[in-house]
DNA sequence: GCGACAG
DNA sequence: ATCTTGTCGC
């Protein structure tokens, strides 16, 4: 699929806070969602143990899924090294350009985008679902296993219950129970969705584990394609 | 100043 | 993210 050009690289944090706070105005926040998307795209990175110093070995996947039957109808995975440090706020600069890539390599365009990571769900509301939605103008947003900003109420113990996650007074996500008795996910919009259509479509794709299966998919492609690759 | 901090 | 044994459960 096409996918814009990505901005000028940043060489510092303090860079890619500015590329953040620009990019941000992009964001379509109204937007209610796609009605009923036919195919959903899940995206992860795997990395390999080197260490920390900022050029670790990875590899980014990309899944896409018939939303109705959740089978696979396209794929994309490919290896290459940390983009940049882990720095809280600034994560998703760290694999940007492998799941660009891989977007790029990809057959068919899908109807939606499901991050692992947060969208509005951030320091600056600008987290790797907003900015991987601005960069392909592709509804998107992010599923993430552990809250990173602001406080949320536990929801109800039932399958589907969801508490609101604010940041202060504003609310930037969902804490949404996937499987009962099981601890929830944390689901915040990224462009041209709302909160409401992304909980829907989160439940849709946790038929029977708490993580969706589009994360689950692109997790074991992108961990496959690191035992395969031959270290360098 | 100190702790917390998506993956 | 990744490093890791055993253990409980379907």
């Amino acid at each position: 699929m096409e996918v814009r050009d990505l901005h000028p690289w940043p060489d510092t944090p303090e860079e890619a806070r500015a590329i953040q706070d620009r990019l941000r105005s992009l964001l379509d926040l109204d937007d209610p969602g796609p009605a009923d998307p036919r195919t959903i795209a899940g995206l992860d990175v795997s990395y390999a143990g080197d260490g920390d110093d900022g050029a670790a070995r990875l590899a980014a996947a990309v899944v896409v899924l018939d939303a109705a039957s959740l089978e696979v109808v396209a794929e994309s995975v490919v290896t290459g090294t940390a983009a940049f440090p882990y720095v809280p706020g600034l994560f998703a600069f760290r694999e940007l350009p492998a799941l660009i890539e891989a977007l790029r390599r990809l057959a068919v365009e899908p109807d939606l985008l499901v991050c692992d990571g947060y969208g509005l769900a951030h320091p600056r509301r600008f987290g790797l679902a907003c900015h991987l939605g601005v960069l392909t103008g592709l509804p998107s947003f992010g599923i993430a296993k552990t809250p990173f900003v602001g406080a949320y109420d536990q929801p109800g113990k039932a399958r589907g219950s969801t508490g609101p996650l604010r940041d202060g007074e504003e609310v930037v996500g969902r804490a949404l129970r996937t499987r009962e008795g099981v601890k929830p996910v944390f689901v915040s919009v990224g462009h041209r969705i709302g909160l409401d259509a992304a909980c829907r479509i989160a439940l849709a794709l946790t038929p029977e584990f708490r993580l969706p299966e589009t994360t689950r998919r692109a997790d074991r492609l992108s961990r496959d394609a690191l035992a395969g690759a031959l270290p360098s």
